[in-house]
DNA sequence: ATATATACGACAAATTTAGTCGTAAATAGT
DNA sequence: ACTATTTACGACTAAATTTGTCGTATATAT
């Protein structure tokens, strides 16, 4: 229970793999998906979301690729997570208004409270802390 | 992301509801059903794997129905949700040891660590804290 | 006996995830 | 200008999972 997609996985493995790369050096899609036994096209959508929301920087052409622009610490686990896969909530009236329950949801208050909590794990987890 | 199933969703209301009765008083799948807008057979299946495992206790036949038995501080939301949706965890690899990664997963320790911080705030919480 | 309730496996439908394909656009090197 | 490489992206298919239903068995109170 509680999984994450593969594609998130994928995308964690690549950030991780962007963030141990040398200054001004890019890896690509195809070098990622090899090395780590990854389907490139899924890969490849992953870091492309990633790059529209500028967690990472993508250089097209030959000695293209991607790399990280910004300081590991300051990429967050909650938006990376949420970039992949939406909103990041046990159960969607976390969200939502819309609840379809007759007599009034009797759980409300302690699923958001667990919400809370999860949200605060990965709020204060940044790629940083995935890399030692 | 890192929803939890409908089943689980409604053992929960189920549960709380249990947790709301007199002493003595029993609940029918059909009546928690009924009350909460739930498909009553998806609820049955949900409270029987519940019974099976001693987190409820059922009585058969007319007048018969669901009760809790132990103390809601007694009964664990890990466990609760690890019977209804089996193992709690964000990757497979945290508990199995096959892993398909060709050159060594780079990401194992921080996956595990996020685990642990969310399989301890499941642990801490008991039934008693869905209550209130 | 009968009606009511849980137990449970098999099945079908719906949804979500995973993975593939085709095509476009940018760009470095020649 | 041409070619090879690489990102961008939508459409599509396949696989897996979740959700919900059905039929039947078993227990039991009246």
């Amino acid at each position: 229970m509680l999984k994450i997609t593969r594609k998130a996985e994928y995308a964690l493995i690549a950030l991780r793999h962007l963030n141990g790369l040398k200054d001004g050096e890019l890896a690509t899609v195809k070098e990622i998906s090899t090395q780590y036994g990854i389907p490139q096209e899924l890969l490849a959508k992953a870091l492309q979301q990633l790059a529209r929301e500028k967690v990472i920087d993508a250089t097209k052409g030959p000695s293209g690729g991607y790399k990280l622009v910004r300081d590991p610490s300051t990429i967050n686990m909650t938006k990376f997570f949420e970039i992949l896969e939406g909103p990041m909530g046990i159960m969607d009236c976390y969200f939502d208004s819309g609840c379809n329950q007759l007599s009034g949801c009797n759980i409300r208050t302690p699923i958001n409270r667990i919400n809370d909590s999860i949200r605060t794990i990965f709020d204060k987890m940044t790629l940083a802390d995935i890399t030692y």
